[in-house]
DNA sequence: CTGAAAGCGCTTACAG
DNA sequence: CTGAAAGCGCTTACAG
């Protein structure tokens, strides 16, 4: 194994220069950098992570929560957490994964062991239980999702509640006079999933101010789910015109059963999406969408947390605004 | 920070005393032990890792790399990477994620610098360019595939000949004379990926042997490529009677197309798929298939990690028997 | 512009 | 059965 001594020796130079042309926290003439350098990449010399965090308390590692659930998007999931490493990345840290379900212990443990520096947190849910210890453990934490009361938590996410008013605001626009939220699993609302209250009550309130009737209809991610799901939503709203769908597992379920019940998109009925770009241009049927932005979100929370890792600096909640792209799935109404 | 000491104090004994404590590398009489025990809990005290890395030359993290494509099926990488960590907890490890993309430096750089005690590494090709890499660090390496000259890394997977000669098998069993395989996207054929060369050359072989008309269409995830697709298969195979789907993101889509064509399942065409349990459960049809045990390889990947750290232990390659699960969705031929 | 040295918090021979 | 002490490989005041 190279260490530093090894790289000052080669170099001529004293254990603190080379450390010191790693760090740049003091001026070193250019013809030492040079010769530093110049052994660093001979010996292919790396620091040792755990003597730096050791002496320096930093680990350069950020702790990444994420849920493991088969009811959550996987998809979005896996985009977050992809933006996530690639941006840390850029600011020379390593992502650390840890399931939800390692509990309040968990992050204990991580935060006391000094095994990250950094908490980025998915699956916020509204009164979310693990905000007493993110609290307590005296580091930067952001939440992908908002709770009720972040407090000094540093919180970024979609705005959702803008998204649900835009969802029915577009289709009001095209004249559609009664409407369907097609949300998330049940098991989603029930455990009080900060983004789909947020979703709803945008939906909800929007379509009241437009005198829009409009209904809200859970969905469990399964063919038998959707297919009994679809039934009650026409049978409650015999005169519906546009389906709202905040499910991204049920999408292409549902443009076939759409199909399979002789409803043409959007000739009979028009289907806005709230999901990945990726996955709306992926359908059957091209699909207008209210984009979710795992990637942005995913490389923000990373520049947030290393933003109050480096300035300390003050707590926000950050909303992104919804962004519409309309793709032929929406059209008027009663055409 | 609680430290060592603290807690040595506390216990009225020595930090080395704390520390076998901990590690139980020597024998402590038991109210020495419960003083200590008793010390840490109510000190809430966890070892440093950086300091504990450094003293003992083990980080107790396992670095796992993972693709991030879209063209790969995502929902089995998330399952394969929730038990890669659940397992890894069991073992008192964390896990570090690391993408593809970061080459052999960030290779290199985890070994160097110690981050990991050892690495576990996704998405194989064939003629994989990192062996060399992967071979120099000096670090226990298990692969997630299997490439043509392991040497001595460790590789564990599912057995994908095996799968491929089964899936023709249950076919021709059931009377099926001619078959399509509907295949992972090109691009993963071009890049040599392990598993979808050795799935293809098991089916080919045992298609060949049962004297089934046989035919390989890879296929890109999207609708339209998947109607391209099976156009196709129907014009090279006008009497296909059976189709082996060995590509997730496509499932849905395909039991759509082939009910819009008015072909019924299992009457007029049978499906066999391969793809995790739930995933096969999950379609408008219970799929018959081949289940890709990404779970167990996660565990496994771990457990054969964590054996050669220990015991410096062989190297071996693990290739899992496939298991066929009859669901419905494949029948006799031609009733 | 650079070096010598203390110290970060552990583990583990060495000693008894 | 237990303790005192060296040492792991860095960073960073302290000095010049």
């Amino acid at each position: 194994m190279v260490t530093i001594a090894d790289v000052a020796r080669a170099a001529g130079v004293s254990p603190s220069t080379v450390s010191y042309v790693l760090s740049g926290r003091r001026s070193i003439s250019e013809d030492t950098r040079r010769r530093v350098q110049h052994s660093i990449s001979e010996l292919g010399y790396h620091p040792n992570a755990g003597a730096r965090a050791l002496a320096s308390s930093r680990t350069n590692v950020l702790a990444l929560v994420v849920p493991l659930r088969t009811d959550l998007n996987v998809p979005v999931v896996m985009q977050f957490v992809a933006a996530t490493v690639t941006e840390a990345r850029t600011y020379d840290h390593d992502v650390l994964l840890l399931t939800k379900n390692e509990g309040p212990d968990g992050l204990r443990r991580v935060a006391a062991s000094a095994i990250a520096d950094a908490l980025i947190v998915m699956d916020v849910e509204t009164s979310e239980p693990r905000l007493p210890v993110l609290r307590s453990l005296h580091r930067p934490v952001v939440l992908i999702g908002v709770p009720a009361d972040p407090g000094d938590l540093t919180c970024v996410d979609l705005d959702f509640t803008a998204a649900g008013a835009a969802s029915v605001t577009h289709l009001a626009d095209l004249g559609h006079r009664e409407v369907a939220l097609i949300g998330p699993s049940p098991a989603v609302y029930k455990r009080g999933t900060s983004y789909a209250g947020r979703f709803l009550r945008g939906f909800r309130q929007t379509a009241t101010k437009r005198k829009v009737r409009a209904g809200s209809f859970p969905c469990a991610p399964s063919y038998d789910a959707l297919r009994a799901c679809l039934d009650d939503v026409f049978a409650k709203h015999p005169g519906v015109t546009g389906l709202v769908v905040h499910n991204e597992a049920i999408l292409g379920p549902l443009l076939s059963e759409l199909n399979r019940r002789g409803k043409q998109v959007p000739r009979d009925i028009s289907v806005l999406a709230v999901c990945p770009e990726d996955m709306a241009e992926a359908q059957s049927v091209q699909l207008t969408s209210i984009a979710i932005p795992a990637a942005e979100l995913g490389s923000l929370a990373v520049e947030m947390a290393m933003r109050r890792l480096d300035d300390g600096g003050q707590a926000e909640v950050r909303l992104l605004s919804p962004r519409l792209t309309e793709r032929g799935s929406t059209g008027p109404a009663g055409t």
